[in-house]
DNA sequence: CTGAAAGCGCTTACAG
DNA sequence: CTGAAAGCGCTTACAG
């Protein structure tokens, strides 16, 4: 690999101008067949590949995406960046990942390294709400997932689709049920709560009214196990017979706590997640969730980006109920108490 | 943001020539102090940032590290992911990721698209392992993880690591040991088999022999669950009484076919994984495992690329012995058929 | 429809 | 030590 042919070298191999080739190359403006085809060849010939970086200084503009994710090791963020990358491709696109470990600094240094190199446009899944400042970018800006400053939102109707998990659990005859809640400064913590509460208070309404206690956590293992187990920890008769988790993680550190207190999922205690993470189906019992649909949430953000203009609507995605092993029906609580447990 | 300010911009604020600038920038040459100040006041008071394109095409040099894997929600993958961004931001350079969808011609052709970026360097997971053609690049190329082509690899020393499983086990007592492998057609998965085959041929030696049993599979949970389901299905007295797996997800697909078939882990069966993903201690026992030091890896990939002139020589990590609570002393066989299982 | 030329924003010999 | 100038490889008005 001596050195690369340049538009000059396929220029003087089709016997044609610099300009001509480029425009051969564009493909937009007409080009009399009989050079189109001399450029071809030549092309061919000596294998040219055009410099990106030339055309990129030329025109400032990549086909480069950048993705910033809180991290990368969240089977969630990973398989949405897997998608991304995906739909990023389809689109003639490259991707640029970058982690802000769920720092806002990070984050913000990310953006800036991006918008340096020019990139076709951004893609964040924000650490934590972004303060309200609408900074001014060169390039489109599309928050993913949670909400980035006050850029256009690609997200699931997380609302939609907490309301799915309370019909759920109610339909199984339970009244006594506890939401773990995700952190209230992202978005997607207070839909998802939010959602579900409505639907809960509403059933009141129109039927049995529920009792609902509400815990907050992180999205993490950490935050369901530990809460999980204080609820559980509650002589059987005030234990809540269903756990609403506000993410797969957490229902997921749930069920380890149910596990280690020995109350048997789901004939004693149902367990719901959120997001259908690949772990979901390979707990023991699978876990009850909602799929978020992670390939039509990267498609859109990526055609949101790619849009002339750009996007600048939000966006929701439903998500869907996955039944699996992890609910049933509500237990008929004997108040032997010897009985229970 | 109207326009970015350029080194002209800069000349002109500061009095002085782009060149100039261009060296106070660089940091390289001397340049009289008054002159270097006047032009870092004029930086500063322009808010101007380099623009990393015009100097990618003047020195053909990008500060951009290009990665790609197999498949990033792959737990695995995603913490050397995570890794390899942490290292490259460290030395001051970005992370461009891609998967390769373990397909070698989506390796080959992401390759060539970091080629056309010219990015600084190359590191590869490979998807398997490639034909020995050592194909020349422009930029260094590390094999991580999973030799890639016949570029130099920085890997996990599986060998001594499955050693140290194989000890683990025999001095719990067990004596009757399957061997879940990974495909043969992966470096990674030869060098633990023989490491373990190896080390147990080594008892028979110098003490009590082991009876070993190998089945292969893919590295993924699947693979792991048919091939102990098809082991455990057999008469009690005919099982195994420790299952080595070539990675954690086949160990956790062995967990699951264990716990569908109530044979309890450890007390039954003892269970082993090879890569300590985060999930490895979040399934139910925990898996006792090989912790591959993910962190050190990354690094030691990052520094061999951009070291002058580039490593080629391969490195290997000694990967540790992570005890947890799937594995333990082997059972005393009863041969009272109803006592067993 | 095509060629000659300018210019994107840098870096780096080359003089001085 | 510093300035003037060439040039990295492209694209795109501008003439013709």
């Amino acid at each position: 690999m001596s050195k690369m042919p340049t538009v000059k070298d396929v220029a003087v191999y089709a016997g044609v101008s610099v300009g001509t080739v480029s425009r051969v190359l564009s493909g937009e403006t007409a080009v009399k067949s009989i050079l189109r085809e001399k450029v071809n060849d030549a092309v061919n010939a000596l294998g040219y590949r055009p410099n990106v970086t030339a055309r990129a200084l030329r025109t400032s503009r990549t086909d480069v995406i950048g993705l910033i994710v809180p991290d990368i090791t969240n089977p969630f963020f990973a398989q949405l960046a897997a998608s991304v990358e995906r739909a990023s491709l389809e689109c003639g696109h490259s991707l640029m990942l970058a982690s802000s470990h769920d720092d806002r600094e990070a984050e913000q240094s990310h953006v800036t390294a991006f918008l340096d190199r020019s990139v076709r446009g951004i893609i964040v899944v924000a650490s934590s709400d972004s303060p309200g400042l609408h900074f001014e970018a060169p390039v489109p800006v599309i928050s993913l997932d949670r909400r980035f400053g006050t850029f256009p939102l690609v997200s699931t109707n997380h609302a939609q689709a907490a309301a799915l998990i309370a019909d759920h659990l109610y339909r199984l005859g339970h009244r006594r049920i506890a939401y773990i809640a995700g952190p209230t400064d992202t978005e997607a913590g207070r839909m998802r709560k939010e959602g579900f509460v409505t639907r809960i208070a509403g059933f009141g309404k129109v039927g049995e009214s529920v009792e609902l206690e509400i815990a907050h956590g992180k999205f993490d293992y950490d935050s369901g196990e530990r809460i999980a187990r204080e609820l559980l920890s509650r002589p059987p008769q005030d234990r809540p017979t269903a756990i609403a988790a506000a993410s797969d993680q957490q229902a997921i550190g749930a069920l380890r706590a149910a596990r280690d207190l020995k109350i048997d999922v789901p004939r004693k205690l149902s367990v719901t997640g959120f997001d259908d993470i690949s772990l979901a189906n390979l707990v023991v019992p699978r876990l009850t969730t909602i799929r978020q649909p992670a390939d039509t949430l990267a498609r859109r953000a990526v055609s949101l980006l790619l849009e002339e203009p750009p996007g600048t609507e939000d966006e929701m995605v439903d998500g869907s109920l996955v039944v699996r092993g992890s609910s049933g029906p509500c237990p008929q609580l004997k108040v032997i108490a010897g009985d229970i447990n």
